[in-house]
DNA sequence: AGGCCGCTGTTACGGGATTCACAACGAATC
DNA sequence: GATTCGTTGTGAATCCCGTAACAGCGGCCT
């Protein structure tokens, strides 16, 4: 009881650092590579190896001191924390460009996340099949996510429309939105969403880009050619 | 010369923030707001105004004291921090269904990265037209960078070949690379890469919902219901 | 003019995240 | 067995970001 308490106090960072550490500890696992040290696994990602053991240490650690990690021991210690011991089933809003494209991303299932239902308005859309599924019609959505227990929407409709899918969504019972279109969604404090902004990556990329075109190498991690 | 020194030290979270300011402050361009407060433009976007203006502070600030920011000035100003003065072209590599999907986004272009160039190897998608535009064969890529300018790459190709079309992109002299396949690209120190990964989206999402569910209602910000 | 209000620029502070340092421990080697 | 090396767990220290506070300026109203 208390672990859960704390767990939901571990900061974003190391949240966001744990898929990478699975990612990585799952392609060890596939060649047959039974431990790993914090080292290895962080030079691996480049990042500072006590960092690694600092973000396991929100969790109460995964070994004890003079051993290092079991691959297969990390493994399904980290798909719980995350909550992917069992696969989330996940629905997809919207089936234009990006709904489709994410539908046909087969990662996705692979990584616990089964698509199990996509929805569109369009009439033109309805009943077109993707990797096995038809597109439903929106009339059918309450009773998919009851039925199989979906808490993670994916939202790929337009800006105009995210805010009325999203209500929607919420009264449906679902608890977290991967949101991809350009708004702030307004959610109750029961529901988490997260957004996906293009815009965001490619800008801060330019930025980046004009840095290096215009200012000469230095990069924010030290070395400046001097003044 | 000290100022484009300065302005690449800024620290990342304010970078991510840029083009939200800018989207904002676009929207009420839209809508005839001649200028805004650091409070207004701050509120509507769940940051504080003092964040705000800290942030604008690291470009030597946008107005003065006693005077608001006049959008008409703050929008090409952002724009040229974020180096979007002129449209940056852009290719997409991989036309599959991350790629068309990208490829038909208007956004894109309209946020001041207009799609000028999509490549592909499948001989099946070689020509085929995508918002007026051809998918080319590789054979043209270097050409086109040149001929176009071009700095920046979007990567859509499937992971395991994605090293090989980063170096190709390297050597044409592409500065900045928005990376979405699931691998960490090697490039040269003057070479940006971004990476876009879904799989770190989708599973903070997932441990946040399990948070939710699992323990409680309360959030990284404080509020615990009593022990 | 004078006073008041609201605004920005700027500096100082607090807190969170990263990094460091080391103690405790296990295994292998001599 | 002792010793040496490598490992994790853990608390301290450092660094960096977000927040607050305030000084200085502009406009407005009286
Ligand atoms: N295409 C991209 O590469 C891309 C990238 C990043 C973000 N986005 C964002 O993702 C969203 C979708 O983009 P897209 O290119 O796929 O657009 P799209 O127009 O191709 O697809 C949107 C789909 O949503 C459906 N739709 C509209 N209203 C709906 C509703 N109320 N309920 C259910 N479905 C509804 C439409 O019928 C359409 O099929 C947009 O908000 C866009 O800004 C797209
Ligand atoms: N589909 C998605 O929604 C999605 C989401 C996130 C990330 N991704 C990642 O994006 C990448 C593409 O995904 P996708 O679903 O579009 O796959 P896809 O197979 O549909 O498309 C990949 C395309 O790349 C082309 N290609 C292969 N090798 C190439 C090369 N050397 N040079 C140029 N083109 C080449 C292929 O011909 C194909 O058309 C993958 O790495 C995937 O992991 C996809």
């Amino acid at each position: 009881m208390r672990k859960t308490r704390r767990a939901c106090n571990v900061p974003d960072a190391t949240i966001h650092r744990l898929p990478l550490y699975l990612e990585k500890l799952k392609l060890l696992q596939a060649i047959g590579v039974e431990d790993v040290s914090s080292r290895q696994l962080a030079e691996s990602l480049d990042i500072k190896a006590s960092q690694l053991r600092h973000d396991f240490h929100y969790f109460g650690g995964f070994s004890r001191p003079g051993r290092p990690y079991q691959v297969d021991i990390l493994v399904p210690a980290l798909e719980q924390i995350i909550g992917i011991s069992q696969p989330q089933p996940t629905v997809i809003l919207g089936a234009g460009h990006l709904g489709q494209a994410l539908a046909n991303y087969q990662n996705l299932e692979l990584q616990g996340f089964p698509v199990v239902g996509i929805f569109d308005v369009n009439p033109k859309l309805i009943g077109l099949e993707i990797r096995g599924q038809p597109v439903r019609d929106m009339d059918e959505l309450e009773l998919l996510i009851r039925d199989k227990g979906v808490r993670i929407a994916i939202l790929t409709v337009p800006a105009a429309n995210a805010q009325a899918v999203t209500d929607r969504l919420v009264r449906a019972g679902i608890v977290g939105i991967f949101n991809f279109a350009p708004t702030d969604l307004k959610v109750p404090e029961t529901v988490v969403v997260r957004n996906e902004r293009l815009a965001v990556g490619i800008m801060s990329l330019s930025f980046r880009v004009k840095c290096i075109i215009e200012g000469g190498y230095e990069r924010t991690d030290g070395l400046v050619a001097g003044e």
